[in-house]
DNA sequence: TAATAAACGCAACTTGGTTGCAATACCATC
DNA sequence: GATGGTATTGCAACCAAGTTGCGTTTATTA
């Protein structure tokens, strides 16, 4: 299953030239297939049995792959990172919605804020991160 | 120092009918005499010898200071909460500051934005959280 | 001032994430 | 296709932030 993600996956990290490693593609391509963001834990769930990682190893992809622009990731008010793949979007302007029932984290992707509010004297922002609190539609 | 503070702790606590214990003063006060958001740690500093509190109780102060109202939190990108005393503005929209070298919090009390971008079908809203991320003018 | 319910302090625990290091897997080159 | 060097992996141990349980102390109310 998802076989063309893995492709898609492991094409997007050849063709940059980087070391194509199987944890790599597998979590890449996990990434893509979701439509939200996943933690750490949800990850390594997912992986079980003969696709299983060490939970090291994978802290260290996931952070490989945020570092080299392939995915980011959100700290939610349950202080545990979660991540998601980048979509070709500006990656320096992007919304998210946390369920404050479930914890759940979605990208709002089709947002565009230019906003950028008033800063004290001497500060320079180099990213807007905006947040929506509230119920998704599975808790409302 | 900060009697004044003090007292002003103090009396929000004893108004509301709220017990009155020298921890909740304590905090209470040095948060009002902050002008940014501060951590555990950082508290726990600050409250050397004589005035010293057990971690834990400062913790559940914290707690108990933030679902009274007095106080909220933000969790940073170095997944730490960090706290701060409520202005008397709408406690529902503010905006942070978040330094990415020195991982200092400011929180931008001036802005007013009653923006709240679009949602899927069934998703609720509560609460819209801005936080631009940048470098501060002692880090510029 | 005594009764009592709420706060506090201590110790132990949990969770999410990190570090050091030896073993293994990519991939360039032969 | 074999080989070697470097990047990646797995394991074990570690760390920091925050939590839980429980007996002791303290703020309030009568």
């Amino acid at each position: 299953m998802f076989i063309s993600l893995q492709k898609q996956a492991e094409e997007m990290i050849r063709r940059r030239g980087e070391r194509v490693t199987s944890g790599r593609v597998r979590i890449l391509a996990l990434l893509l297939a979701e439509q939200r963001a996943v933690s750490h834990h949800e990850i390594e769930e997912r992986l079980q049995g003969k696709y299983r990682l060490d939970r090291v190893t994978l802290y260290r992809v996931l952070e490989w792959l945020n570092e080299n622009g392939y995915i980011h990731r959100v700290v939610g008010d349950d202080r545990v990172w979660r991540f998601r793949a980048n979509a070709d979007v500006n990656p320096h302007q992007h919304a998210h919605f946390e369920c404050t029932r479930c914890t759940r984290v979605i990208c709002l992707d089709d947002m565009k804020t230019e906003y950028s509010p008033p800063l004290p004297a001497g500060y320079r922002p180099q990213q807007v991160e905006l947040t929506v609190k509230g119920l998704c539609a599975e808790c409302a």
